[in-house]
RNA sequence: GCCCGGGUGGCGGAAUUGGUAGACGCGACGGACUUAAAAUCCGUUAUUCGAAAGGAUGUGGGGGUUCGAGUCCCCCCCCGGGCACCA
């Protein structure tokens, strides 16, 4: 039997909350704006325990520095854009939108049921015209910009979504999505132009607040930044020449042989001249067949064709073959590669395959080591390196040879990135349309901003076949050209779902706006966001992007901050029977049926309780039992204190006044420091403290039972809202959510005595209780009283203060 | 291979940052209440020797620093996550 009704205070507390309009924020407050996101999410229809942990996080921030004195703003909406909605539009017939909005209906129910605290004034959902209106309205900015732009590249095509995807959304050559595989096709496409702010982005991580480590680690290794030097090589007896990017100039005169990716497009032209053509065009067939994860499996064997033609090494003027291989990349540096067998591990491999030369150049500093079985690539000094020769490997080297291959113009200092532009085209349809128009006068023009939003047309058929399913609607695709006014036919292609979510943020700030996507001013008041907090799987992807968008509306003129998140949590996953939650596994654990056994502040607090909140953790059932334990018996002893009679002196309640006084210092400091687990071991603490005061009172005085209702109250709301504000309005008749977080009392930290461990030589040998503050000649006498040990004994004491003695002899 | 995290009872996890390892919770065992069960309450619960008092061992393994190490330093092993033919 539970000793609480815990549905109806919940939903009571809820409507509570809702009418009075605890979280709606106010812009314009004289108080500390303090902006609490939590990811908004796909609205998949049912809330799921990731999500469940999300926004218990979220709501204890909002509840704490509301109580701290903020402004707080906590907002909430729908990443609605997506292929599971026209998945089922496919198979249902069903409208995406009336799928969607049905599903976003009862995941928004089921949040509330949650009691998380959000302003729902500004919720906004990214299918809504109203909402990527201005998702267009930002693209025409970038396309203005000459940060969008459509061009022709080899692109990956997912064989299941049919349709192109970002480099970021394949994982080891298949979609990250479906994980069919994936292809690479040459199409015209829209891009934004990412990679012009590689470096920016990647300096801005060491200026960003409190960020993961491993996510901040993950963005840089995506980013790929690498120093080196590029430099022509020519192909001797023709006008050809190429370039080629290394880190390891020092190597330079251990090259024998340079290789073209078989994209190169100087191919082309060896075609005409080489002897080996027919071989080399039977390659190029071979390896376009092969999958991109086939290509780049470190596995299989390396493979390549000899051009027949020669290259000269700038260095020493050394004639070297020149081959086609498909290792190398067409698209990161240049596609092409001057190849050190001696120092390269990829090189070496592909030397042994067809016997080429191999030098050494590098040797370490005993002459020991040969290059007979495998590549050396550490440090080391240079050797058949001419004038090089004796210098350090790596850096040293390197520059000098840079300073002659600069002085001759033949190369220079070079940095290249791994980031490559976003590919934002998707060939779907439950997405945001692309506002451009393809004039035959004007080329490619952007719908003028008057004519926003174009809107998705409703078409019968949602499958996508060679073309975007929106090509479908010819009332859709007919238009006139804004500029001249020439019949011409728009973009059938839709937005990646990623570009809805790298603004919604900044929506939210000012979401009835019907003139701007959002005021400038506004914004740079409160961005960026104090604390973002959402899934791990996001580090790449959503706060790349986000953090893109924000650089390049700065440089647009629309806002003035550099950084949209300041400080990032990610919350650890939940799973169940070793693996992740998933529908397809039926291992889903519903949350909603813990509201109606449990109630919310129960599965809140287990929810914390269960890690540290970063941490992965299986669900156990078990553990929910525990809290709800827990919030009984905090019931319980709630009764008991109202049944006490009032006393006037209160000198014995000095003991759980100081407890409840230590509580205060330890659960703020675990609350500033996202330690929510230790947070409620504390409030489980504080609570068998009261317990065992309660057994031992008959009486209490007034100013005792107010402070320890008062701040028992406040130190649980943050965590268990509901049952916090019920006891606290049974016992005073006030809101609690009406207060301040309470502040310690510094003086009153400590305890009057302290168990002192005494030990011989390093061993704990006894315990005893004495008063706190003893002095080193104090605890020598006491331990010779209590436990014989006699100080001459000895030749060294050390004693650390309220804590050990230790006797050496 | 490279980059981030981690490794503590049967389980989830604590440990004031160098000072009693195992808080808090789950589970288990014993007891009370009950005709009985559930719920609740009380107790025990790192391992090991011992009837007990008490002793020994113990934070992945091995070394080191220190009066004292889960915590600091060096080497190694294992697990989770990310990236990976990036020149």
């Amino acid at each position: 039997m539970d000793s609480y009704d815990f549905k109806d205070l919940e939903s009571k507390w809820q409507t509570q909350w809702d009418t009075s309009g605890l979280a709606s924020c106010d812009i314009n407050s004289s108080k500390t704006n303090f902006y609490n996101l939590c990811m908004y999410p796909y609205p998949s229809g049912d809330l799921h325990m990731g999500h469940i942990r999300n926004y218990t996080i979220g709501d204890v921030i909002t509840r704490y520095k509301q109580k701290k004195g903020f402004n707080v703003m906590s907002p909430m909406g729908w990443d609605s854009f997506g292929l599971p909605a026209e998945n089922a539009a496919i198979k249902t017939g069903i409208h995406p939108k009336k799928f969607t909005e049905e599903r976003i209906a009862n995941m928004k129910e089921q949040i509330k049921r949650l009691g998380s605290l959000y302003d729902w004034d500004r919720e906004v959902a990214a299918h809504d015209k109203d909402y990527y209106k201005w998702t267009q309205f930002l693209f025409i900015k970038l396309f203005e910009n000459d940060l969008a732009y459509k061009e022709d590249a080899p692109v990956n095509w997912c064989t299941s979504c049919k349709t192109v995807l970002a480099n970021e959304q394949v994982i080891e050559g298949c979609c990250e999505r479906c994980d069919a595989d994936v292809e690479q096709k040459n199409l015209n496409q829209w891009f934004f132009k990412i990679s012009e702010y590689s470096e920016e982005l990647l300096k801005g991580l060491d200026e960003i607040g409190d960020w993961p480590s491993n996510v901040k680690a993950m963005q840089e290794n995506w980013i790929g930044k690498s120093q080196g030097a590029e430099f022509s090589l020519n192909i001797l007896d023709t006008e050809l020449k190429f370039s080629v990017f290394t880190t390891r100039l020092d190597t330079l005169y251990g090259m024998t042989f340079a290789v073209l990716a078989p994209e190169h497009i100087v191919i082309d032209k060896i075609l005409d001249i080489s002897p080996n053509s027919d071989e080399i065009k039977e390659y190029i067939r071979n390896s376009k067949l092969k999958s991109e994860f086939e290509r780049m499996s470190i596995s299989k064997k390396k493979t390549g064709i000899d051009t027949g033609l020669f290259v000269s090494n700038p260095i020493n003027g050394e004639k070297l073959p020149l081959w086609v291989a498909d290792y190398v990349l067409v698209n990161y540096g240049t596609g092409a590669i001057m190849a050190v067998p001696g120092h390269d591990e990829r090189d070496y491999e592909f030397a042994k395959v067809y016997n080429l030369k191999i030098l050494q150049v590098i040797i370490d500093e005993n002459h020991s080591i040969n290059i007979d079985d495998k590549p050396f690539t550490d440090r080391g000094i240079l050797i058949n390196s001419g004038e090089y020769n004796n210098l350090k490997s790596h850096e040293e080297s390197s520059v000098e040879i840079l300073k002659h291959l600069t002085m001759n113009g033949i190369g220079e200092k070079k940095t290249t990135f791994r980031l490559r532009d976003w590919l934002i085209s998707r060939q779907r349809y439950w997405g945001c349309p692309i506002p451009v128009i393809n004039c035959s006068k004007c080329g490619l023009v952007a719908e003028s901003l008057d004519r926003l939003p174009v809107l998705l047309p409703e078409i019968d058929d949602y499958k996508n076949s060679k073309d975007s399913p929106l090509a479908k609607s010819k009332d859709f695709v007919n238009t006139s050209c804004p500029n001249c006014g020439t019949e011409s036919k728009r973009e059938t292609d839709t937005m990646d779902t990623f570009v809805d979510s790298s603004w919604y943020f900044l929506r939210f700030l000012d979401s009835n706006n019907i003139n701007l996507p959002f005021d400038k001013e506004i914004i740079n008041d409160w961005l960026p966001i104090n604390q973002y907090i959402g899934g791990v799987e996001h580090a790449i992807l959503h706060l790349l992007y986000s953090r893109f968008f924000v650089k390049a509306l700065r440089d647009i003129g629309m806002l003035d901050v550099s950084e949209p998140f300041h400080n990032l949590f990610s919350q650890g996953m939940i799973n169940f029977g070793g693996t992740k939650m998933s529908k397809s596994k039926g291992n889903v654990v519903d949350p909603e049926s813990y509201f109606a056994t449990h109630g919310a502040d129960a599965l809140r607090l287990y929810i914390l309780f269960m890690a540290p909140p970063s941490d992965g953790v299986e669900w156990n059932d078990g553990g929910i039992e525990g809290t709800k334990r827990f919030l009984n018996k905090v019931w319980d002893n709630f009764e008991k204190l109202s049944l006490l009679e009032i006393k006037n002196q209160h000198e014995e309640d000095l003991e759980i006044i100081r407890k409840i006084n230590q509580s205060i210092y330890s659960i703020t400091k675990h609350l500033d420091k996202f330690e929510f687990n230790t947070a409620v071991s504390d409030l489980m603490k504080i609570n068998i403290e009261l317990t065992n005061f309660l057994g031992n009172s008959t009486a209490i005085s007034q100013e005792t039972k107010e402070y320890i209702t008062f701040n028992i109250c406040t130190l649980l709301y943050p965590f268990a809202p509901h049952i916090s504000s019920e006891i606290y309005y049974l016992n005073t008749n006030q809101n609690i959510a009406d207060f301040t977080w309470p502040e310690f009392d510094e003086a009153n930290l400590t305890n009057p005595t302290f168990e002192l461990v005494v030990q011989i030589n390093g061993k704990k040998k006894h315990t005893i209780i004495i008063d706190t503050g003893t002095t080193k000649e104090e605890a020598e006498k006491i331990c010779e009283i209590e436990f014989q040990i006699e100080k001459k004994n000895y030749k060294k004491i050390i004693f650390v203060e309220d804590k050990i003695i230790n006797f050496i002899g």
